[in-house]
RNA sequence: GCUCCGAUAGUGUAGCUCGGCCAAUCAUUCAGGACUCUCACUCCUGCGACUGGGGUUCAAAUCCCCAUCGGAGCACCA
């Protein structure tokens, strides 16, 4: 089986359910597996450079080894000999129509004038478009199939086309300037790679009998095949390479692993672990039908791995500062997580001033009783300046009195960030967040964060999910 | 306009090939409860679906036809 992305950007959840489903199955039937870069449009979607690199990488974390890698821009010499054997056949013409007047003839089941040429005129005008003797949108050299097939998308199909323009791929630069198209350059590629099986989008369904003429004049065995739907995100909605690419370039997101982006690089940046990825993929499955669904099923997967792994902190957004009367700085030891004690502990320092969420407090009055988490209890004594006296350390009392526990932040703290798929949230977290980098966190009461960065003055985290 | 494909709970999915074991699987969401010094995790309980109509058959989610709805292709993109 096959992943062929034109790595015109970098692979987004789409591209994910074709890397992780066809890897599935190669692993299931002990199948060889290709990652295939179709990339041979110098034009409308242009590969880019960097992102060639970004699919191995993405492999990479999937755990996915490709038993081959293949650039389908290397193999031009093996598309025009295939192409020269069916215009010798008989089998494809070069049309010096304009794109509207072939359309045109094609919908009324007509033969353009070029189709009846001999093949021996063809391959001189099959030669002089390789030579540059004509200009892009010229001519192009068509598949003969049925001209008048009942359905209009099966009828003489265009292989080849002209463009002057260079590859990104400095190996292959200004060496070519005829391309061939999808349907052709796929067609070619599976038989060449020995393709048994293939999935694609359902846009392609067509591409099976398209291609079936080349492979029928070949004498070629075609591919079993299997389509799938679009996948439609509810949080992202659809989305498509060059859609994303033109909201970057308008400063719209701050690049191709922006929180906010259906892109494999972003759910990786935010946290979220390969083998979940794999999961809510997998069980997406391969049906025709669209599909619509909600990222929650991809953090419920998540979550399952993450909170078992995660140390956890306290993040304070909305920070206001708290004086506890009365209080005897100490050495608070709270558990790094809430069941796997062999973790261990963070100790944080405080004094008689510390900082908790404006949202707690908003609803309190001059006497309620609350409990900061893993310290002690406090009745607040004064809400002009926020200040509590220490009541009680006992965790009973306050289940007694009904109050609530809540988290907190020392007030030397580190300020930490938070990007998240929709808007950034600034706070003060626990010193103890430095050591975190690149891990995976809670924020208590908070979500699920991965740390991205950190120095001396800054933390900052992505968000994964509640 | 022509052609092709699909339709199972809110969402995703199993079952459809070879009709009976389907009073329909699993997951997630949602609601309730237990546990818990987090609004996390875990556990328990509950709600919830075969698009509609015909036909074939002893028997239809499964086969056939029609309708409805949805998707895709008819590019010198992939």
């Amino acid at each position: 089986m096959r992943f062929a992305p034109n790595p015109n950007g970098p692979g987004t959840l789409g591209s994910a359910r074709g890397m992780v489903v066809n890897s599935e199955y190669v692993k299931m039937y002990r199948g060889k597996f290709i990652l295939r870069f179709d990339d041979t449009d110098p034009d409308i979607k242009r590969p880019m450079l960097e992102a060639y690199e970004w699919y191995l990488d993405d492999f990479r974390w999937l755990g996915v080894t490709p038993d081959q890698v293949v650039y389908a821009s290397d193999h031009f010499p093996l598309y025009y000999d295939y192409a020269r054997k069916l215009i010798e056949m008989g089998k494809a013409y070069v049309c010096f129509c304009k794109g509207e007047d072939f359309k045109e003839l094609k919908d009324a089941k007509k033969a353009c004038l070029h189709r009846g040429v001999s093949p021996e005129e063809n391959l001189r005008h099959w030669e002089a478009m390789l030579a540059g003797e004509y200009e892009d949108q010229q001519a192009v050299l068509r598949i003969r199939t049925d001209i008048d097939h009942k359905d209009p998308a099966l009828r003489d199909w265009a292989a080849f086309r002209i463009r002057k323009l260079s590859h990104p791929r400095p190996e292959i630069g200004n060496k070519y300037i005829v391309w061939p198209l999808l349907d052709f350059a796929g067609a070619i590629e599976d038989h060449e790679l020995g393709m048994t099986h293939i999935i694609r989008g359902k846009d392609l369904m067509d591409s099976e009998k398209r291609q079936g003429y080349v492979y029928k004049y070949f004498g070629w065995k075609y591919p079993r095949t299997t389509h799938w739907g679009r996948v439609k995100i509810h949080e992202f909605g659809k989305f498509s390479t060059s859609g994303l690419r033109k909201a970057i370039e308008a400063g719209e997101y701050s690049g191709w692993d922006d929180p906010g982006l259906p892109t494999i690089r972003a759910i990786r940046r935010r946290g979220i672990q390969a083998e979940a990825l794999k999961k809510f993929m997998i069980e997406m499955g391969v049906g025709t039908t669209d599909v619509s669904i909600s990222m929650e099923s991809l953090y419920a997967e998540n979550r399952k791995i993450v909170d078992p792994i995660a140390n956890r902190y306290f993040f304070v957004w909305n920070p206001v500062e708290l004086e506890i009367a009365d209080f005897e700085p100490t050495v608070a030891k709270l558990p790094l997580h809430p069941t796997d004690h062999a973790r261990g502990i963070r100790e944080v320092a405080v004094g008689n001033k510390v900082l908790v969420c404006r949202d707690d407090i908003e609803k309190l009055e001059v006497g309620s009783t609350l409990r900061l988490k893993d310290l002690c209890n406090i009745e607040i004594t004064s809400l002009s300046s926020l200040q509590a006296k220490k009541s009680s350390t006992s965790l009973e009392d306050l289940k007694k009195m009904r109050g609530k526990i809540i988290h907190w932040a020392p007030v030397d703290g580190i300020p930490v960030r938070v990007r998240g798929p929709d808007s950034d949230i600034e706070g003060i977290g626990e010193n103890g967040i430095l050591v975190e980098l690149d891990k995976i966190v809670q924020f208590e009461r908070f979500g699920f964060c991965r740390i991205d960065s950190v120095d001396r003055e800054k933390v900052v985290a992505y968000f994964t999910h509640k």
